[in-house]
DNA sequence: GGGAGTTAGTTCTAACACGAACTATTATAG
DNA sequence: CTATAATAGTTCGTGTTAGAACTAACTCCC
């Protein structure tokens, strides 16, 4: 169990180093980089929903979200519907950096992926889900009852 | 190629949920766990081969083991051989928590892994080792030329 | 053996991470 | 309706993170 263990940490750190490397040249951070990815062609979305998709804990979305709006890049702006929501959109500027940054980013990226065979994917894709549920049945059982 | 690297990420951070919120049981933060089971078994290491095993880099290397240090779980030594290297090496109490740490943290992560089919976690490991290789690669070039 | 370059660890800064406490708003129960 | 519970974001405290600048000690080369 052990060696699959410290595979996935060190191939998801790999990953970690190429990606943030190459985003850094953007000039963001990678959660900087994660939120405007995620804005980017959408119409704008609440913390609530942004959390969700980056994994990022409200607390710290606050900050990154301060930093980019600082910069110029968000905008936020109250939610018409629910007075304790808040939007966050990208701003003009911020959608011209997405464009600029986020296709060169995923074929920046491309040739790792493309040294498995396209079987090899898929496969290791399923398995990474398989595992995945399984951990997160563990999570949830330790949360009922340590 | 987007959902490998969506599955590939959140598979790490379901096993890095799954077992942080375990972990924290024991009174120690994740990265604190890392060195105390990294110096388990052993007679100490110098930073570098700590830093090397952990994947933690050496900046944020001092202040895990001020902490650790604080708490009576590690001590620094000066080498005998090369007058710039410090040994870490756990104490009596800190040896007393790995025993009472790590086998536990294994058990408890241990029926996520057994839920693949031994099979299937060498054919995950494999892929994961390839993919790994092929990102490192992709960083050298990426430090190489941009 | 002495100077140039390398290496080990520390310090510093800016940013992120999580959880807990807090405020303001909305929803629900009775 | 109104007291109570739930929810959205912010703030705060502690710890982690990478990278760059720094000091001290070692190595290499002539």
């Amino acid at each position: 169990m052990v060696p699959v263990i410290r595979e996935l940490a060190r191939c998801y750190q790999a990953f970690q180093r190429a990606s943030d490397a190459h985003i850094r040249h953007s000039g963001l951070t990678p959660p900087q980089f994660d939120i405007v990815v995620t804005l980017g062609n959408t119409d704008g979305m609440t913390f609530k929903d942004l959390g969700n998709r980056t994994l990022i804990t409200k607390g710290t979305l606050t900050g990154v979200v301060d930093r980019l709006e600082a910069r110029g890049l968000v905008a936020r702006a109250a939610s018409p519907t629910d007075g304790r929501s808040t939007l966050v959109k990208l701003t003009p500027e911020g959608e011209r950096l997405f464009h600029r940054v986020f296709e060169p980013h995923l074929a920046f990226l491309a040739p790792a992926f493309e040294s498995l065979p396209e079987c090899g994917r898929k496969e290791l894709e399923k398995r990474l889900r398989q595992l995945r549920l399984a951990l997160e049945k563990r999570s949830q059982d330790l949360a009922r009852q340590g």
